[in-house]
DNA sequence: CTTCAACAATCAGGATATTCATAGGAAAGT
DNA sequence: ACTTTCCTATGAATATCCTGATTGTTGAAG
């Protein structure tokens, strides 16, 4: 699961992908109305945290602007206790919760995952390719109740696969989607290849994997 | 997509190809505003990605050049954090967008795909030439749903020919644009006749291609 | 109408590049 | 300290690409 957060307050910031980091979420931080816009437009994000003081612009806009674009993503605003009164206002365009500074972290967190599970459909927990079941909460995949054992970069690799289906993906983006920063990874390395190679195989020993395609040149697709 | 990246600090040049190289664009590098213009002059770009500090002048003069000459170029403006003034400065000349260093690669690569899709003024992802379907973000060609697997050099000419349809292409145009740089390549080579070839050998077996025509003495054309 | 030269199409193999496969050592977790 | 997971390094396998020779086609000149 893929968290956009808006938010100008750096330690705000930080304190959240810290956090919600290691709640499994995969995390992207922008500062602006600007870049946060362009991140929704160009990235996929099951949801999105809102800070509606932003320096160039009301987060409102932002939210305005992603519910126009019709994308699947859930919004839970944040604002400050004096900013109650938006709070009718916000979610008449389509905030799907509220938070009001401060508040807990679990608190957050129990929030995020029901609202993700209310807009992707409650078949969230669980995805589904050619026989093969995902559970996400628990990082378990299985083929006909028989579980197979991945470890975790297999399964975010799976997983992010399979939440993309039947779209190539490169591996400059499973990068940025499993190991969250491209940069701190050396660039002409094997090592998605190797992941790849062992999840095909463990996959392989329950059914022909056919389906789980390589784009030369490009990058890995699964088919449905 | 081909990108002239215009910035005289090697280390970085080096970083934004290969980021950018491996989000498939077709980059070229020139550390000086003559060599830039030059660029300009010679090839046609989709974006420039200027810094303002070059060795042998501002880049503010490339841009007034660039945008005298009515490219349909978008040009992205990399300043420090200190040229800051000049921001006003350089929307005003032209420039489609702004970074100041340092900046996050997935940023840069966001604001790109922006400004290449308000230029081009195309959000298409799908182009159509007679029942052939091109997915041009997943790299998937169809007839009538039936998938055609095209490598990807026949796959970047198809596209590029059915994004010019109705125009005729040169070979050179095309290696330009498939192969990035036309020096590497001999020239007196039938290469680019071979992969013509074989993608019409593919595209063939579905349905009759009367409309990929070729231009004697000139290049390659489809019409529709 | 025929000939000729320039150009394009075709084909097969060898050269190149990308991906697959495997193993061993580093790092992280228990 | 032990186990698991992850990354690096290497060679093998394979898909793609390019070369070069050959055949086919076009259009202009005679």
């Amino acid at each position: 699961m893929n968290i956009l957060i808006v938010e100008d307050t750096k330690e705000l910031a930080v304190e959240l992908i810290d956090y919600l980091s290691k709640s499994g979420y995969i995390c992207k931080w922008a500062a602006t109305c600007e870049s946060a816009l362009e991140e929704a437009e160009v990235n996929q994000y099951d949801a999105m945290l809102l800070d509606l003081g932003l320096p160039d612009g009301s987060g409102f806009d932002v939210l305005k602007s992603v519910r126009k674009a019709k994308s699947k993503m859930a919004v839970i605003v944040i604002t400050a206790r004096g900013e109650l009164d938006d709070k009718i206002n916000g979610l008449e365009l389509g905030a799907d919760d509220y938070l009001t500074k401060p508040f807990a972290l679990t608190e957050l967190g129990a929030r995020l995952y029901a609202v993700i599970r209310r807009i992707h459909g409650f078949a969230v927990n669980e995805l589904d390719v050619h026989g093969f079941k995902i559970q996400l909460q628990d990082y378990k995949v299985s083929f006909k109740e028989n579980p197979i054992a991945l470890t975790k970069k297999e399964f975010d690799i799976f997983q992010y696969l399979v939440l993309n289906k039947n779209r190539v993906i490169t591996r400059l983006q499973l990068t940025e989607h499993v190991w969250g920063d491209v940069l701190e990874v050396s660039s002409d390395s094997n090592f998605i290849d190797v992941h790849v190679r062992n999840l095909r195989k463990k996959l392989d020993k329950h059914a022909s994997i056919e389906w789980f395609e390589t784009v030369r040149n490009v990058g890995y697709r699964i088919i449905s």
